[in-house]
DNA sequence: ATTCGCAATCTGGTATACCAAAAGAGGTTG
DNA sequence: CAACCTCTTTTGGTATACCAGATTGCGAAT
């Protein structure tokens, strides 16, 4: 238990029933009955909860208990567009600042999704899809960026897992990561900003489908 | 006191601490002694302590004292750039976003920096320039942008502040944001991209300037 | 005199007890 | 029958007590 601090851990957990849907969106999480459950004290899960809070996966009110976050169509397209930016400053300055070693880690990463996309578990492969962007975006050698592109990953996490089964194509997205390594190879700003533009606006298309179809 | 909660307040009385220099870079926050300090409880301690760090004014270590942040040149010098790439996309979205209300808010808060800059206390006046950028990320309309903007704002405040004291000529600053509220009120995109670059392009050299004095 | 080791202590992590505010249930009254 | 008031319960906020790991300083042994 050396790995994380309590906290984390607890926050782990909570994240993954988040994510897996088994915290439904919009009930709460009282922070003794929940504590109770896990076996632990208020106070780290206290902190826990403030963990997710600032990932956006519960959204907290003052004297209330919190609640598992359902954001509406709209704040998550402005997550999104955030996102977008995030990850063409990401691609911009990976073109300038990334070693040889880094695209090839990104190259590594691209080829192992290629070779199990088809067969690996839905949750396992969108991973590797995270690990692809992730990769993109350390390579850009800024840290700062780095985190705070981890942190609207991780919230846009469960709605992008959500659309990745709606997604009829999955060749789709592949082809695009194709075209992002390739840019990025040839260290390419201008190409590159294009890929992940259209890379992301894909993604929103996606998501206005899945909204449409939960309106029913 | 139903302004804010007792967290808040004492995060914000240890952020004016740093800020101000009475809690040197480096030096430890026990949590015991400043709770004791201020007449507070441990665990709202805690959670101020967890703020600040989050905003990186202060940095966790596992089983240690929390230390006040000392981040070296790169690491600041890749959060401006990711603040400028918010402020830029604030920007962009607030030509296309902002109700008139918004751009007249910001009218006034410029108005008030201007008849006060040189009269005001240096860290009032500092925080009216926070809150001219914050009103701007706000008019874009993209609420995850601004609170992101904001974190950045925060985490670069201190060494923002530093950087307002060592400027020679504040006079330049009034312009840029003359600058800045004349592309906005016209719209106009791509001269208010010019000038938010322009604005934290100085703030750079300024910095650097800074650092190098540092050095000595 | 130097180094190794042990113990006292300092510090953050965790559990728990207490408090005040707010929500909900139930009864009373118009 | 409905609306309102009150009392109980639930819940987060805060204070405090306890614990375990780490640091440090002192002392003993070589």
């Amino acid at each position: 238990m050396a790995d994380h601090s309590l906290p984390e851990q607890i926050a782990a957990e909570l994240r993954r029933d988040i994510l897996r849907g088994k915290l439904v969106p919009g009930s709460p999480v009282k922070e003794r009955d929940t504590a109770l459950e896990l076996g632990v004290s208020r106070t780290p899960m206290r902190e826990a909860i403030r963990m997710l809070a600032q990932e956006g996966l519960v959204v907290l009110r003052p004297a209330r208990s919190p609640l598992v976050a359902d954001p509406p169509f709209d704040e998550v397209v402005d997550q999104l567009i955030v996102l977008q930016a995030l990850e063409k400053l990401s691609g911009d300055l990976a073109c300038k600042n990334a070693t040889d070693a880094d695209i090839a880690h990104i190259v590594d990463i691209a080829e192992r999704m290629e070779a199990t996309f088809y067969t690996a578990d839905r949750l396992d492969s969108f991973e590797t899809d995270m690990e692809f962007h992730m990769a993109i975006a350390r390579a850009s050698r800024n840290r700062a960026l780095a985190e705070t592109h981890h942190a609207y990953l991780a919230r846009l996490w469960r709605i992008r897992y959500l659309t990745s089964r709606r997604r009829k194509n999955r060749a789709v997205v592949l082809e695009q990561h194709a075209k992002i390594l390739d840019a990025l190879r040839r260290r390419d700003r201008q190409a590159l900003d294009g890929a992940l533009e259209d890379h992301t606006g894909h993604l929103a298309d996606d998501m206005r489908q899945l909204f449409e179809l939960e309106e029913t």
